[in-house]
DNA sequence: AATTCACGGGCAATCGATTACACCGACGTC
DNA sequence: GACGTCGGTGTAATCGATTGCCCGTGAATT
């Protein structure tokens, strides 16, 4: 039951703990025939090096931290899981915290990653400008990289879509589609993402003449139920525009559903737009056009710069990188 | 930017380590005069504990290790958001593991778990017999609890629910519907949850007198497309039964889909239900009907299991926790 | 008055690995 | 033949906290 530790190994092949671990991690040159030995020796008792001890000597627990606002949303599912995969294959363990949507638990978790000496940190900040504080101290003593959203004041790599691209494709398709005017269901602006996403739908609508409208910018929260709720509003309200763009998939199933049990199909009468393209999108009545979050790519580029950061902290400018998202075409469109 | 270190407070507080450590963490009694001072000292130096530190030397990390088959499914997110908000409340952080539903890449994270001195682990095993290797050897070195499926040849802890009685219900609910036959779309029986959820709609079906049979007991894997084919299977056969039970959420939801586009209205034509209860049966067309899993119970439970277990390993029997889920009512099946 | 005893506190070992430094023999150079 | 040099190895310090053991003091007990 007791561990093996490296003295035993020492001690069973006839050398002394330095050339052990030289011999293992390979720090510095060890005669082929005694590192041969050592290996043998480690081989038989089944030794491994003590992480906790190694972290302790070194400060490096090739372990990092995540918090993101929610896990519940499959966006962040899917990106926990794309680092997780991303961190395995660099031999990295992950911390996930969720923060609730909440900055002070963010804050909480974040301060709790820091002590616990994670080599780095990705995080999707829940907020704005809530989350700015405790995110900038962060990024002062470790590695960080944001992930999807990131915080004003701040200067840290960010790894993310170019929503304000993904909203042009968007609103250029519902456009061809035939939609003259349109109506934006989005978050309330407390974050970046929701902000470009809105300022980008705006500008782009604008530019190639799609009507908008004050009364036809409904702002809640990423949930299925304000997309419910936004829908019934918009009903109520007088005219409907000819398309729905939504800031995200959650939104958008809500509204979809809202539609039908209002009898307003889609996408004859109204068009509707997710974004993120999430799994159950395909499985909506209709199927959601959306846009695809190239989830992987985010991840591996988020690891790849955490790699870099743990040479020197600040050692270079941050790193802003904005991947390009697809449009993913489905049923909740009009085409041609 | 250098951390502050027990020994910079003792010496702040013009004491030795050993005292600050003990006014601090409170292992024998320190004259209170003495543990203000160190406190003082500790808050004006903002001093706080190496975890890493003190890892190494109490052996105990103050963090869980949990793996799951998947985390893009959405019931095992629901239990992971659940495990973490209950170790939250311990000050416990979660090392979370997605084994890819791949028994090897399983058997390795369980490995890596131990090595990293977590006190404990939650894994909700991939394969009834392929995990058992793993999981046993796990379960020799340190407390663990089983959530959701079990491997079979082992006795650890377990939390999860009564998958027999809920089958039960299940089968009830559809008979008092009207059904007088139902076909079984589940997943290949290569772990717990599977095989009894199978066992138990056959024998209850067979004890109320509802029809089944081989032909209609289809077998494939927890997704979406596997419930979409399965109904293209059973259409393509012949005669339908009139009812779809399904051995979970995915499935149920892909089988919902592949009837809408065959014209085989649900419920009237047939009935569906699923199981786990996830987010997304409530926005199917029409809403599933389906059983809870109640994963914030699954999660404490769990959590206060593996604190008891830190006592001793295995001085005591092994706890297995069926919880009674509750059967939730929508529209996918036919009431009165 | 002598002996215990409880209490509060310090010294130093300890957890298990890494690594700066010292050492030693062999080899090459002048 | 004396003197660097260099590759390989060992010794011991180190990372930061916890804790077994010991000591001195003052109160309680006999």
């Amino acid at each position: 039951m007791q561990r093996v530790t490296i003295a035993d190994v020492a001690r069973h092949a006839g050398v002394s703990t330095a050339t052990v671990s030289r011999a293992l991690s390979g720090g510095r040159k060890v005669s082929s025939d005694v590192a041969e030995r050592v290996r043998e020796a480690a081989r038989e008792l089944g030794y491994e090096v003590n992480p906790i001890a190694r972290a302790l000597r070194v400060s490096r627990t090739d372990t990092v931290g995540m918090v993101v606002p929610s896990i519940r949303n499959p966006f962040f599912t899917a990106l926990v899981e794309s680092v997780e995969h991303a961190l395995g294959a660099d031999g990295k363990e992950l911390l996930l915290c969720d923060a609730q949507s909440d900055p002070a638990t963010e804050a909480k978790r974040l301060d709790a990653l820091v002590t616990r000496n994670v080599d780095g940190i990705i995080v999707s900040p829940c907020h704005g400008t809530d989350s700015t504080p405790a995110v900038q101290r962060t990024a002062e003593r470790l590695p960080l990289v944001q992930l999807d959203r990131f915080v004003g004041g701040t200067s840290t790599d960010w790894v993310g879509v170019d929503d304000i691209a993904a909203m042009r494709a968007v609103v250029e398709h519902v456009r061809d589609g035939g939609a003259r005017s349109a109506a934006y269901l989005g978050a309330r602006l407390t974050n970046s993402s929701s902000e470009l996403r809105h300022a980008g739908f705006l500008r782009h609508a604008d530019e190639i003449g799609v009507e908008t409208g004050p009364q036809w910018t409904l702002l809640g929260d990423y949930s299925v139920e304000w997309g419910e709720r936004a829908v019934g509003l918009l009903a109520d309200s007088g005219r409907l525009p000819d398309a729905l763009v939504c800031a995200d998939d959650l939104i958008a199933l809500g509204a979809v559903r809202a539609c039908r049990t209002r009898g307003i199909t889609v996408p004859d009468r109204i068009q509707v737009t997710g974004f993120d393209n999430i799994e159950f999108t395909r499985l909506a009545e209709p199927p959601l056009t959306t846009v695809d979050q190239p989830t992987r790519r985010i991840a591996d580029e988020a690891v790849r710069l955490l790699g870099d950061a743990a040479g020197g902290p600040a050692a270079r400018d941050a790193a802003h990188v904005a991947l390009v998202p697809k449009l993913v075409v489905r049923d909740s469109t009009r085409t041609g």
